[in-house]
DNA sequence: GTTGGTGCAAAATATTTGCACCGCA
DNA sequence: TGCGGTGCAAATATTTTGCACCAAC
């Protein structure tokens, strides 16, 4: 059994325990997630998933991805002031965004040469999560350059 | 002459230096960036300035803000996933987001009880800067719960 | 007077919702 | 079979653009 297959059969698992139908529609998407080695946007999983099923309408990609992120099956790509994007990978990570190509690249807590900052601040509140985004060059972008 | 004053006095030899002209639409937008404690989306702006221009246009509160960002008038409050704010401090910083009250409280460089990670991974190219953003319960809702 | 700024309206983009029908469990 | 899921279309929200007019320099 592959990856992709291995990833499928735990979808399965998890549909059925979050009490969710299965459904080609779902089924697509969620193997799409899976191949996107980027962190695509809704448009550009619709436009994959409809390769498969061509009547597949643009609003359950928005239903299903939404779904999928309640129950934890994927999650946001959150990105400063972009469209909304997903990502099959539920771990914790940040982003390193390429400022030339825009390509997105993950980024591991363990990748990081410390560990997060925060704020020192008593009269802030609690602080209960910290998000980072990292911009600059990629290495292709820095090779070609 | 108190803050406010002074720092409409920036705006003038701001907008000399830029080589933007002044108009009442211009000041009046700049002077509630000033008054105004939050992060205000462009829509909360439009609201308040109407107050003193019931005549202006959402779209020149837009444009505005965008040419203000151009040159470093203001600058964009990026928060994750939420719509376009804006902030006249231009001085570097992160944002703090009550998850109750929905506040948004900056935090400086200094605040932090460590200096930023950067992403160790040789692989990823030149990362050139690194925004964050912290989620949490501020000191208000802290107390009232 | 010239150039850039503004207001208005319409377009473009992104996302959500109401509703009837269909198909999975 | 019943209920959740889907497709369609329309609504909503956000931002951008074309154009004619006006005002700051």
């Amino acid at each position: 059994m592959n990856d992709a297959e291995e990833m499928m059969a735990g979808f399965d698992r998890r549909c059925r325990e979050a009490g969710l139908k299965q459904t080609p529609q779902r089924r697509e998407i969620y193997r799409q997630m899976l191949h996107c080695e980027n962190h695509p946007s809704i448009e550009e999983v619709y436009r994959q998933v409809r390769c498969m099923l061509p009547h597949i309408s643009l609003d359950t990609v928005y239903r299903t991805l939404a779904t999928f992120e309640r129950h934890g099956i994927v999650s946001q790509a959150r990105l400063f002031g972009d469209r909304t994007r997903y990502d099959a990978r539920t771990a914790p990570h940040y982003h390193f965004i390429c400022r030339e190509c825009g390509r997105v690249i993950d980024v591991f807590p363990d990748d990081l040469d410390r560990p997060e900052p925060l704020p020192d601040n008593r009269e802030l509140g609690m602080v209960e999560s910290c998000h980072m985004e990292f911009r600059g060059l990629c290495r292709d972008c820095l090779d070609n350059s």
